[in-house]
DNA sequence: AACCGTTCCAACCGCAAACGG
DNA sequence: CCCGTTTGCGGTTGGAACGGT
């Protein structure tokens, strides 16, 4: 039974987060109960373990899902069902509460329209449309598959999507860029030996209209992990998005779900 | 600038499973 | 097996952030 005394709920301080890193740290998690006592927490052994497990965790992997996880996430689900721990246990460092949410907010009606409309003539509902930070969101895993399969392929990168001719506002812009170089020209060496480090890649978003303050960190700037495969390829590429909320751009986001059950 | 509706996610709650005496 | 305690899971929600008007 958690103590009847006034516990504090709510986010946690900055000084509630560092007082239960530094005691798990030192002394490990031995019960979750008595814990917070001895840590000097006002927090219920529960809220405690949440905060640890789903954020303060060092192997909690932050940030955007990429392609990948998207995809084993679509197929865990179809085949698991709404088992969100077994379904983290595939994805490292994601916690079940972030699949849960992440499932929650972008895939759950994607995959219920789409079932639904599956092989519908006329007269089907009309497909729900993505919000712009769906879009944020997904256009970077766009960046990272292209990337990897740029890379792994040592192809050159597929030509840009063609835009039907409402898109023609250019508002929306990712950019693949190797900034070791200061240079939208990523030219990977001929062999692996030739390789001494790795270019950092990044994802660089402008945002002449509406996309204000990035997802984290500095501004503009989003950094996806990235291991450069041996190949010689160049990679150059734009993708541009319309976000104007009268564009009907979702047969796009449609065939993201597709491409990540395709994966 | 102000307002309002929507989106997103951290954190909560209730319940079930696991544990152990 | 029973029963109290602890841990883990999944659904839900509060409120900040965001975008549109």
């Amino acid at each position: 039974m958690e103590p009847a005394t006034s516990l504090k709920k709510g986010p946690w301080s900055p000084e509630e987060d560092r007082k239960l890193v530094s005691y798990i740290m030192r002394y490990g998690i031995w019960n979750w109960r008595q814990m917070p006592r001895y840590a000097g927490l006002e927090r219920t052994g529960k809220s405690c373990r949440l905060r640890w497990v789903n954020y303060l965790r060092p192997d909690v992997r932050r940030g955007p899902f990429d392609m990948e996880e998207v995809s084993i996430l679509i197929h865990l689900y179809q085949s698991l069902g709404n088992k969100w721990s077994a379904i983290a246990a595939q994805l490292p460092g994601r916690t079940d509460n972030d699949i849960k949410n992440f499932f929650h907010t972008h895939l759950k009606k994607l995959l219920k329209m789409n079932n639904a409309t599956a092989g519908a003539g006329a007269g089907a509902p009309s497909r729900p449309k993505p919000s712009i930070r769906a879009k944020r969101l997904i256009s970077q895993t766009v960046a990272t598959n292209l990337i990897n399969n740029t890379v792994s392929a040592a192809a050159p990168p597929p030509p840009p999507p063609e835009s039907p001719d409402s898109w023609n506002s250019e508002i929306y812009q990712v950019s693949v860029v190797d900034v070791n170089n200061n240079n939208n020209n990523i030219n990977f060496s001929e062999t692996p030996q030739d390789y001494n480090s790795s270019p950092q890649v990044v994802i660089l978003e402008s945002s002449p209209n509406s996309f204000a303050p990035p997802l984290s960190g500095e501004a503009g700037l989003h950094q996806l992990p990235y291991t450069a495969a041996p190949a010689a390829v160049t990679v150059d590429m734009k993708m541009n998005f319309s976000s104007s909320s009268d564009v009907d751009d979702t047969a796009f986001w449609y065939d993201m779900l597709a491409e990540a059950e395709r994966l």
